[in-house]
DNA sequence: GCTATCTATTGATGACCGTCAATGGAACGG
DNA sequence: CCGTTCCATTGACGGTCATCAATAGATAGC
């Protein structure tokens, strides 16, 4: 009926410990979600490496997808609190958010 | 015909630049998906403070999830190369993989 | 006003994901 | 053997996502 290599009992072996506060792990998951994508995270490396805002004409020109798909994904990246947006006449720059969180900023110098 | 609020030219505004090497953009989207779940983040979170292998049935008591998710959200985690599992018995023991590469170090140390 | 350019939004479509019930497979105890 | 426990797999279902074509909004120059 049991049996019990260390000292295990019935069906739970160790009591079972949720360490991460869930406010902590929905806000790491949205991030995580936002930059799960390659064109999401090359558009985050161009961004973090740029020493202006870029115009999404040059992502358009960069990425081989149709407009409509480069304006959702940025708008991802918005929503996530990633990007921040300036628009100049005709054109929308966009820059990384600067008031990033320092668990955020970690992630993106481990990535990109 | 065109506006030049700066010194932009016709569609492209400047030379797109793509920084990151597409191989490692797909390694990390498929970590950063991997990741991107709450269910997934909290495990990783577990294991990572675990001294030892934890048995998959502490997962099934923790989680409020049916046994069967839990394998699929164990087995995502193992094809990402983010866990290792060792079988005794009838038990399974899961624990963080121990050759993980330094940026997908540096992703959990940030968030888990 | 009219036209051209850039960007965002809508609608549609095909693919993928998270979840569960049901089943299968393996190992242990009697 | 046989029943029990643990874990993985399969099949199905609803929801989300990435993508594009078409359209709409906004702005600048004529």
């Amino acid at each position: 009926m049991k049996a019990t290599p260390a000292e295990r009992t019935k069906g739970v072996c160790s009591p079972p410990s949720i360490p991460l506060p869930a406010v902590r792990v929905d806000a790491s998951v949205e991030i995580l979600k936002a930059l799960a994508d390659p064109t999401r995270l090359q558009m985050v490396g161009v961004l973090k490496r740029a020493s202006e805002p870029v115009c999404i004409c040059d992502f358009t020109a960069a990425f081989a997808l149709s407009q409509p798909t480069i304006s959702h994904h940025v708008g991802k990246l918005r929503e996530a609190g990633l990007v921040e947006v300036t628009k100049s006449g005709i054109w929308a720059y966009y820059r990384l958010a600067r008031n990033l969180d320092v668990r955020t900023r970690a992630v993106l110098d481990a990535l990109v």
